[in-house]
DNA sequence: CATTTATTAGACGATCGGTCTATTAAATCA
DNA sequence: TGATTTAATAGACCGATCGTCTAATAAATG
């Protein structure tokens, strides 16, 4: 049964093999933007139909709903940011901890690029979870996971590189840090600065050294 | 010029002397409860009405807009938490570390009681600061700095009773403490559990006493 | 009782998310 | 080519809900 001897269907084909759409993608790409500065619940459809340039009967073929739409959203920043800690945490050019700064200072210089107007999509909506879709919770705790199991990987080797205290856990320490990022990411949106980010992070290696 | 010499205004007085009313007082208590849950933009008013059992027209009487409703409730909420603090802080039946750990736990409690549901009114709306008017933002910064100058006061009470290193500078310790609690409750409540303050607090406490 | 003001009641327009039908575009097979 | 089939766009439309406002009512006054 090759996938190439299945016939073909009559009448017009997707415009892309898998499931990709320039309007799709337009519609993803606005749709970050806006649910990581005003969350999903502030940010009505009209604006990202707006900014994407995307008529909203083109939004309802693609998604079925804005809860689903959301769903996507969380996936697509959820997949981003693990390819992007996957990238440092690799980095062999530098040592376990230094990939750690090295992926801080990264997000540092984003935050102040866009002059601390967004902030995390899953911060964002984990604050908003009260009214949020049930389904949505599962979601984001899993991001969450994830994204400290990868960086509990990375404490593990500068453990193992005598980097950090062998007395820490570090999946505690993992925890720690992602616990108090968000709260320093969410401060700085606040506060439109990023020494929030600077002090958690400074606070972080002092503790972890010890 | 007493105050008791001013003549009666005619016509019907207002139901209670100084700004106090019932019916107020239960809109503000209302609007706490799903400012915490939910944040300001996803909150309804109706919703907050029909808690309170007050018609629409009244909100209006009692407040010039849901915005300066808002106003209010971020500053009663940042006073009362204040008053919180300054209790635990001024309490000399325990160390000075003791006082922050003693704050913890019934904050831990208190989030416990109201299953998780209810997160920090100040970080729900700093988070949502990109939805929200701009006024709002001075505002929410102040209450943190008021916070972080107490929680201050009790650590530099605490170096002095040697319960911690004096190498921490207290301010940067507070400021650490409150980005990193406000992590914590915001995870809690996305996690419907304890644990994210209890990983934030134990983290923080080895770390001040090194 | 006439007057004044507190308080309530609900109408109001705007906008929300979501659905719908109609139309246009692009590929197919005969 | 031309009829056919489906992808994709276009935007009118719906019920619900948003925050605001005006008109009416209630309660006190001199």
């Amino acid at each position: 049964m090759d996938v190439a001897n299945v016939p073909r269907r009559r009448g017009r084909p997707p415009k892309a093999a898998a499931g990709f759409s320039e309007t799709r993608a337009s519609l993803v790409r606005a749709g970050l933007v806006r649910l990581t500065e005003k969350g999903f619940t502030a940010t009505g459809l009209d604006e990202i139909l707006k900014v994407a340039g995307v008529p909203k009967g083109s939004f309802y073929h693609y998604f079925d709903s804005k809860g689903a739409f959301g769903t996507e959203l969380i996936d697509r920043y959820g997949a981003y940011f693990a390819g992007k800690l996957e990238r440092f945490f690799n980095d062999h050019s530098r040592s376990p901890l230094a990939r750690i700064e090295a992926f801080i200072a990264d997000a540092e210089a984003a935050m102040e690029r866009f002059a601390y107007s967004r902030g995390c999509l899953v911060g964002n909506l984990g604050q908003e979870m009260g009214a949020l879709p049930e389904p949505f919770r599962q979601q984001l705790c899993d991001v969450f996971a994830d994204w400290q199991h990868r960086t509990a990987g990375c404490l593990r080797a500068a453990q193992a590189a005598g980097e950090i205290g062998s007395l820490h856990n570090a999946d505690n320490l993992a925890a720690f840090f992602w616990i108090g990022w968000e709260g320093a990411v969410l401060r700085a949106k606040l506060e439109r600065s990023g020494s929030p980010l600077q002090t958690f992070a400074e606070g972080f290696f002092t503790m972890i050294r010890t």
